[in-house]
DNA sequence: ATCATAGTCGTCTTCCTGACGATAAACACT
DNA sequence: AGTGTTTATCGTCAGGAAGACGACTATGAT
């Protein structure tokens, strides 16, 4: 077949964002209450329109940096800094996921240390970290007590689908690291991981496992007693980014 | 910021298949010739545009089976028929990627058992099964000695992707008997392996991990000697989708 | 001083894997 | 018929990793 630009139905393209963090010994999510309809007034993920000049890792990183203040790193270029993680997850296309028009959204994941605060254009009250339990129930009742609304469009499916890509993506690799400042212990480490999982993990296991596995933890030679008790070793993420072997979810 | 008709540029958003079969012990992929520019008798991945009433798996489904005759079957309902493996993979918007105009690819990953030939919309001389490697070597040449052009568009980083999924997924899923027939041996399924990760794996200790996970073979009672020497158990794939523990790709 | 908390080191058992010997059942020869 | 070849299948053994859990250490709180 010839090439006819009027075979084709126009898309707009968006990116929405899943960003993810540990708080309180929770994994919660960034959300953003919408200002305008359809589903104004309820709560979505941050995301935008991919400009025209735009490839759609860099949309996604801008939308990062306007919504949190977060860098992203390449991929390329491992855990150095303290920015975020952000990877591309999963592009969502259903014709009537938005009812203006025809939308495909390129849904990507980014996982963040704990923030000092969320900055929704400026407007605090507009975006909140909130555990993804609470947003992905649908139709229940808040820790307050508030009725709880249901995320905006299909973001509820893009949310869980995101958290599951960070529970699994966890087993084989460091990413958990991504969850934590630059320097942090092992019981730390630890946190992360039964926070992303929802499980308790033995603590000699697991600083075993951890402090065992090349590559992944590198001493940087100062403690801390932020945690209380015995003071702890603090470390830095190593350059190893695949471990082998993985890191077990205990079952059930 | 209000909500704007004129405010997002338009794209164009296409489906792009990679299809990978197991064909005489080695990694196959499907591949089309173009017919018109750009890249014009270049070899591509089968795709096309996602119509405008159309979701994004339906649109790769109806490419599939137009390209190959296969119907997918649903991810919820697993492999029971003969019909093709069938997922998303990853999104592929550079806005340099097509020289005609801003189109965003959502590229999909398909498995299959070998199959009798291609068809691309009848013309068989426009579509193969052409081995990975042999598609992913950049103007290297093939087999026969003729030279080999890269991949049109960004269609080799496409089909590295994929395999590279392939290759992975088959690690901790049942994924591998998406290759096989419906009823097939535990030398047939390890050739799978074997062909994927293009490692030798030891038939005893194969025999025993994949006989004895829980779920992932089922007997029919069968037996056969299509591949010569000893009459081998035939098997159907178990209900089993994860494997765990997880199949063992050898170092190196 | 005592307790609570958190970190770190060991031990033991169990399970899984890799290496590999041995047997079984077909076919192709001579 | 006998012999060799090929593929399938069962068994054995050693090493490594993980789960369960005891023991000890170093802080702050009471």
């Amino acid at each position: 077949m010839p090439y006819d630009p009027s075979a084709f139905p126009p898309f707009a393209v968006t990116v929405d964002l899943v960003v993810l963090t540990v708080r309180r010994h929770a994994l919660c999510a960034l959300a953003v209450r919408r200002g305008e309809p359809p589903f104004q007034g309820r709560w979505a993920l941050p995301g935008g329109f991919v400009r025209a000049d735009e490839d759609l890792a860099q949309a996604a990183a801008r939308e990062l940096a306007e919504e949190t203040g977060l860098r992203a790193h390449d991929p390329s270029t491992p855990a150095q800094d303290n920015g975020a993680h952000l990877e591309q997850l999963a592009t969502y296309g259903d014709p009537k996921r938005d009812p203006r028009m025809r939308v495909v959204s390129v849904a990507h994941l980014a996982l963040a240390p704990d923030l000092p605060a969320p900055r929704a254009g400026g407007d605090a009250s507009n975006a909140r970290w909130a555990p993804v339990e609470e947003l992905l129930q649908q139709g229940g009742y808040g820790r307050d007590g508030e009725p709880v609304a249901p995320l905006a469009f299909d973001h509820a499916q893009i949310l869980a689908d995101g958290v599951e890509r960070a529970r699994s993506k966890i087993e084989y690799s460091s990413l958990a690291t991504a969850f934590c400042p630059t320097e942090f212990t092992v019981g730390e480490l630890r946190r992360v991981y039964e926070a992303v999982w929802g499980v308790a993990l033995d603590p000699r296991n697991f600083h075993r496992k951890v402090t065992g596995t090349p590559g992944f933890l590198v001493p940087t030679g100062g403690t801390t007693t932020r945690q209380g008790g015995r003071p702890a070793q603090l470390f830095r993420a190593g350059g190893a980014t695949l471990l082998n072997p993985p890191m077990l979810r205990p079952e059930v």
